[in-house]
DNA sequence: GTCCAATTCTAACTAATGATAGATAGATAA
DNA sequence: TTATCTATCTATCATTAGTTAGAATTGGAC
């Protein structure tokens, strides 16, 4: 048996094991899901002993509520943080579409977080899941009170139920995960795509196309 | 020679003990998702033991590719024969609402198996799956016909593309049957909703409201 | 009635998994 | 130096799940 090399070599940067086991949950749950990724699978990619993560975590359950969370919030912090960043008299439909683009680009590029976040929601145990519902539902009100402002704003139909809408919309981008491979697409296209289907319809996207779709 | 299973597309009785565990594993696994479904479980639910359902199929990964494949097939065809009902001269628009209404119906009143289907897709075994993708394919290029002939017929943009709207159309309905609870809203109101969002866009649904929804 | 095949059961095996206990080595503090 | 803390390890347990082998039972055909 060979001598290991001495992970805790940076006493400056406390806990990096911690973050690199999150970083590699992401990364395996994205792929395996819940169940079918096993606390060694972690471990080995890691580089440490399956136990070691009882270190770190109280439980596999633990550990992936966390992974859970910091999907869901990295996505809403980034699409918050967008939207701050305009100017106040934004339209609210400019609002929306750099909200929808910021969604999906974080989505699949930002990284395995929230792809995991989207494959492990229908299959953590169901405590989990509720425990991490509290912050999903903060996401979808942030969405639905942009759409209301929308409706308020006559950017969007008054006939249309905010809620419906927000779990339709959030609902086809998120799915993307599933399909969509960079090779096929260019994220752009989807996001267009997404975008002109959802203010114009199949109909009318031609036009609005034409009108240099402001 | 052994039993096999029919190839039927719309199963007729489901009065053996084979199509009974069919049926029950569809309402399990769409609950429970694959990983979380025990072979007692089904056994238990079917009235026999677990042992025994290996006497009508070779492994749990057997018996749920074809829950799978089933779960597609069952709306593939009831949405097939809604659109062959129609009179040749049906528009193309027309065509896609009933396909559309009868996608969601199907995922939504008919069973387990189209939810099932859906709940299974990300985490069942890869070579199970990848098996199953033929079906899902031809369900896929059924719609991407009817869609092209809606662009060719001017129902729709040129300049969006076909494929990646069939994707967003099917991912949001399908990711429906992750949140629609029937307490909450009609299903009626989420196929108008979805309808009216996908012709007319956010903005222009008022409009079309207010033109009857031809 | 007896036989045979279809069906279902009992019992057990094997492999894997999440988790725990206790040991160890190095760093730090007193 | 001694004691304590941090991080990781080895070894093991208890449980569970899918599967198999082979015995029992059932029902129809002759």
């Amino acid at each position: 048996m060979q001598k290991k090399a001495p992970l805790a070599a940076v006493p400056s940067m406390p806990n990096g094991t911690r973050e690199k086991i999150l970083d590699v949950s992401a990364q395996i749950f994205r792929i395996r899901g819940y169940s079918d990724t096993t606390m060694k699978h972690i471990a080995d990619a890691t580089g440490i002993k399956a136990a070691s993560i009882y270190y770190y975590f109280k439980s596999k359950d633990d550990l992936v509520e966390e992974v859970l969370n910091l999907g869901t919030l990295r996505v809403f912090d980034a699409v918050r943080q967008a939207i701050d960043s305009l100017p106040p008299e934004t339209s609210s439909r400019e609002k929306m579409v750099l909200a929808l683009k910021t969604h999906l680009k974080l989505l699949h590029t930002q990284g395995d977080y929230t792809a995991a976040n989207i494959r492990l929601f229908p299959e953590a145990p169901a405590p989990v899941v509720k425990r991490h519902m509290s912050v999903r539902r903060a996401y979808g009100h942030y969405w639905q009170e942009m759409l209301s402002e929308g409706q308020a704003q006559g950017a969007i139909a008054k006939s249309l139920d905010v809620e419906i809408i927000q779990m339709l919309l959030l609902g086809a981008l998120n799915w993307s995960v599933q399909w969509y491979k960079p090779s096929l697409y260019q994220l752009e296209d989807v996001s267009t795509s997404g975008i002109s289907l959802l203010f114009d319809g199949l109909f009318h996207a031609d036009e609005a196309a034409a009108n240099g779709e402001k």
